[in-house]
DNA sequence: TCATCACTATACTTATACGCATATAGAAGG
DNA sequence: CCTTCTATATGCGTATAAGTATAGTGATGA
């Protein structure tokens, strides 16, 4: 191998890297945990020493140019091993000092994981948590996170997963907002309840129809992703949410709707952490203590 | 994409990778053009913000742990994706400052190059040149020459080949060598000619005996693969060498032998260069300037 | 057993690169 | 049209990394 021709400044190439993929040096800057003046200068030197112009400079937007986009290919070869890299080093360190990054969805955010992260905290004090929130699912393979609650098991093969348990689902409301409600003695004839949805999608209603109900677009007048506000909005007697068994009991505002029909619904709970990780200490630790604590909380 | 697991120095894995591939940390210093103490502190650094210990320090020798050997996989995989970078970069920079590899046998370092290269040097002051003396096929995959002067095409499809001539090899030998050969009509009845071989192969051997000869082993009593050194042998009147018309020709202490016969061998000579590296105008330029020039010798 | 050799680690000096502050410029909005 | 926001580039002081010189350490051979 001639070493000579990969003596160009690796660093100066993932700071190319960065900046052609988040667009701007200042983001690429952020990412990376350095300045914009930093990453500005190492994209120039990258671009004298190779004797490449890789970005146009128009304005205030950088424009990478052809020859930047072909190079931007094997750019990324080089960062995808590098995130390789990246991962088997972690799983090789037998160092409990580090972070550990977990995502998780944002009910889980709020009601289990402040009580649990300060026990774990207070067990273990070397390792640092990043909490990843967000209810789409990150990619564990581009290392959003090192460790996932999921309510359904990934594909992937390079990833260890363990089934923690079930979530029991049920719809939930204020007493005011239920006794409001015409009683009717079949659930079908329950057109006018307001349930307060996620999406616009009908996966939800579907579900619930094939217990018996006849839901349409009109009981889903209230839409947000955003599961506090959903909360908040039932609190305020707006209408029903989901809601698992655990955390709305706890709630003095909230009571199980329609509980004579059982559950609305049953979601698996997932603990999932990448293959290479498992032979990391650091985040084998944090695994097992959640897969403890949350397999308590599920039962 | 989580660009904090890619936070790492880069540079740092470099020197890990060749400072694993070279052995020693003084031989990877020497391949990257630094110097010792730096990749020693490099190395250190990584293994430092890695968390693994990447060598054992045993005595005066670095031993690859385990941990290590897992990573330089990884480490591996980054290299060869610099690589193509690399080769990429050096296609798409239209700079025609710079140096350029060359690859080429020992007889065309000697005879042929010094002249060619004088003439480009003061063509095309700005591109330094390198050549790399080898009767072995240097790898142009990995990258140990930009541009090599060989005497077979090369099969894989991502190299560009030109067909620059034929080479027309004799047997020469000293004037007075020849005089002192018993004279024979038939050739088959030379029993005590030397050639001075290459290697113990009979592949040369072979060839001549199709055409008339019965060679055995006994006629290469002189074995050496350092075609100079054949040279001055053969001014010594030890005994024959292959030699390409145009150089013995114009030696005036050698004559063709057994010119009646014919030429011994006649070899192809073909310029190859990286498809990647078309697109530099620096490396073409030398292209076709070595085309040009050796085009004419060859005829 | 001692001298030499090859390799790695450390002290010290120098050069390089970083971050901070700031200048500049284009885009968006009132 | 002016303000504001966001973007990149540059000057300057400091921190970090480089090279040089050298010490330390096993391995090799006379």
């Amino acid at each position: 191998m001639n070493w000579k021709s990969v003596k160009f400044d690796w660093n100066n190439t993932r700071a190319f890297l960065v900046t052609a993929e988040e667009g701007t040096l200042s983001a690429a800057a952020k990412a990376l945990g350095m300045t914009q003046p930093t990453l500005s200068r190492q994209v120039a030197a990258l671009e004298t020493e190779l004797g490449v112009t890789l970005f146009e400079r128009v304005g205030q937007r950088l424009m990478l140019t052809e020859s930047g986009m072909e190079l931007l290919e094997h750019a990324r070869s080089m960062g995808n091993s590098a995130l390789q890299f990246s991962l088997a080093a972690t799983g090789q360190s037998q160092q409990i000092e580090g972070s550990v990054v977990i995502s998780v969805g944002e009910l889980d955010a709020v009601f289990r994981l402040p009580e649990m992260i300060a026990k774990l905290r207070r067990k273990e004090p070397g390792i640092d948590i990043e909490v990843v929130v967000t209810n789409e699912t990150s990619d564990l393979k581009r290392r959003e996170a090192d460790i996932a609650i999921r309510s359904f098991r990934p594909t992937q093969n390079d990833l260890i997963t363990k089934k923690l348990g079930e979530e029991i689902i049920w719809l939930f409301a204020t007493q005011e907002y239920l006794e409001r409600l015409p009683q009717f003695s079949e659930i079908s004839d329950h057109t006018d309840i307001q349930i307060i949805g996620f999406d616009r999608s009908n996966s939800v209603s579907e579900v619930l129809n094939q217990q018996g109900w006849q839901l349409t677009k009109k009981n889903f007048s209230l839409i947000t992703s955003f599961q506090p506000l959903q909360l908040e909005l039932c609190r305020q007697g707006l209408g029903l949410i989901f809601f698992p068994e655990d955390m709305g009991d706890k709630d003095p505002d909230l009571v199980r709707a329609f509980e004579h029909m059982g559950p609305a619904i049953r979601l698996p709970v997932w603990l999932v952490c990448h293959q290479e990780l498992r032979t990391s200490l650091r985040v084998r630790r944090v695994f097992d203590f959640i897969a403890e604590e949350l397999g308590q909380i599920l039962i």
